[in-house]
RNA sequence: GGAGAGAUGGCUGAGCGGUUUAAAGCACACGCCUGGAAAGCGUGAGUGGGCUUAUACCCCACCAUGGGUUCGAAUCCCAUUCUCUCCGCCA
């Protein structure tokens, strides 16, 4: 949520920041700034109405004590519609306020300066390339092919059980994946200096509107059902991501300066109906409904944050530098950034059987958005509350990551090879049919 | 799912229609006292919003949440949520 006083203050500004987005969104600040305005005019009404009434009635209080009964009975008399026209007033001003915030929760945040004008993924600079484009003696092969082939998925049987879109990993598959999570989990807790925290996969709507993935992107969700009850259905839902359940840990909490900074990763798998998105990349594991990651957040200090985002984006990358994947570092433009992002950074790893880059992993820094949606503060030094900047990124995601690992490691006789820092997890060096 | 108890500021905890402007204690900040500290004494201090140049005044709201009764609600009524105890079911 942008703040309204930046809204009312410099509403050029808030709309040439969100016009960069290039999403319409600053045709809806006049709509905001007059909700607002009749709010505060409502409210200074209102309010005014109140002190009388507050004043009276202690009056009254005062004449029953003295036991002056009829004094006091004129005195209701007086205030006596004042009662009537506060609740009109006082619904009046509620619904303006929250006509203003249902506009406001849909404005997308806006982006850092240090973002580049663009309208879509076409713009985004890459940043840094580490490593090369593996080279092979024979045609590499899809994932696809080597899954079947080592028996590391089983399509036919995923579809049976969940429909398309899911995976059911087999065997050395299932190990593999086992072993990614834990290596990445060791890696961010002990040598990045992470908490590990391991949270419901479902939440309540108010923590998917804390991150901003709520109310304007509530049809990419699961919501649940307990059992036949349909009145418990949106209670709950799936969450998409870890960043759902642990970036809302401290909402509506006031945090110590000294608490901060806090560090959190936690492995969870990640749902996501991905509404509209069939028949694209449907093939294999590069889009499904279910997928695992591990996911790093961050809550700072204002003036830690881009600092903070520097160092997640170097966590990130350790994870892909240590298997020993080719990827490249891509800066969004400000026409391909999510909704609740400032500045966001993508990591893509390099899938020789594909042909292409993947992306495994988004570090973005949503600045006080979120802070602000979940009403999360901290206590300054000084006494004051303020709103920490909230980071998220993938430390990485799997399924892409499983396809960039089996792709670059396949061997010529079919067979794949584990990378050295997975064997210790895998207890193997080579894998075969 | 059944029965009972409960939810008050950072924490503990009183208040159960109108001198409550939410007592008191702990913790916190500042001051006095002291060689320094402790103790003692004094003062201050919650959150959001409105008005405002103002972090100054003043005003409004907030005692789990949402409704209701009343001139007036932390207090009475209804619903909901959550916590605890016991029973049932259960990995």
């Amino acid at each position: 949520m942008l703040d309204i006083k930046l809204i009312r203050e410099r509403p050029d500004f808030v709309r040439q920041r969100l016009a960069a987005r290039g999403a319409g969104d600053e045709a809806h600040i006049d709509e905001v700034l007059a909700s607002d305005e009749l709010r505060r005019k409502l409210l200074a009404e209102v309010e005014a109405l109140k002190a009388q009434r507050k004043r009276v009635s202690k009056e009254i209080g005062a004449l029953m004590g003295q036991k002056k009964f009829e004094e006091a009975e004129a005195k209701k008399k007086e205030t006596g519609d004042l009662g009537d026209r506060i609740a009109d007033l006082d619904k009046q001003a509620a619904e303006a306020e929250s006509a203003r915030n249902q506009l406001m929760l849909r404005l997308p945040n806006l982006p850092h300066d240090s973002v580049p004008p663009g309208t879509s993924a076409a713009d985004n600079p890459v940043v840094r390339v580490h490593g090369e484009q593996p080279s092979f003696a024979f045609k590499p092969k899809s994932h696809v092919d080597l899954c079947e082939s080592l028996k590391l998925v089983d399509f036919a049987r995923a579809a049976k059980l969940s429909g398309s879109g899911f995976v059911l990993y087999t065997n050395w598959g299932a190990r593999i994946e086992r072993a990614l999570i834990q290596f990445m989990l060791d890696l961010h807790t002990r040598e990045h200096g992470y908490t590990e925290v391991s949270p419901p996969y479902m939440v309540g709507p108010q923590c998917l509107e804390g991150v901003g993935q709520f109310p304007k992107f509530a049809d990419q969700y699961y919501a649940v059902q307990e059992g036949l009850d349909a009145g418990t259905l949106g209670k709950l839902y799936l969450i998409p991501t870890a960043e759902t359940p642990v970036a809302n840990i401290h909402r509506e909490e006031i945090l110590k300066e000294s608490e901060l900074p806090i560090h959190y990763c936690a492995y969870t798998p990640c749902f996501r109906g991905e509404a509209g998105a069939a028949g694209v990349g449907t093939r294999g594991i590069i889009r499904v409904h279910q997928f695992d990651k591990v996911e790093l957040i961050r809550i700072v200090r204002p003036e830690d944050g881009y600092a903070a985002q520097e160092q997640m984006l170097a966590n990130a990358e350790r994870v892909l530098q240590l298997l020993g994947l080719h990827y490249r570092v891509v800066l969004l433009c400000t026409g391909d950034m999510g909704f609740a992002s400032a500045k966001t950074y993508d990591i893509e790893v390099w899938a020789p059987g594909q042909g292409s880059y993947l992306e495994v992993s988004s570090v973005s820094n949503c600045e006080d958005f979120q802070a602000r949606r979940m009403n999360l503060r901290y206590k300054s030094e000084s006494g004051e509350n303020r709103f920490p900047h909230l980071l998220n990124g993938s430390g990485t995601a799997l399924a892409r990551l499983f396809v960039a690992l089996v792709e670059t490691y396949q061997q010529a006789d079919g067979s794949l090879a584990v990378p050295a820092n997975l064997q210790p997890y895998l207890k193997a060096e080579r894998i075969q049919a």
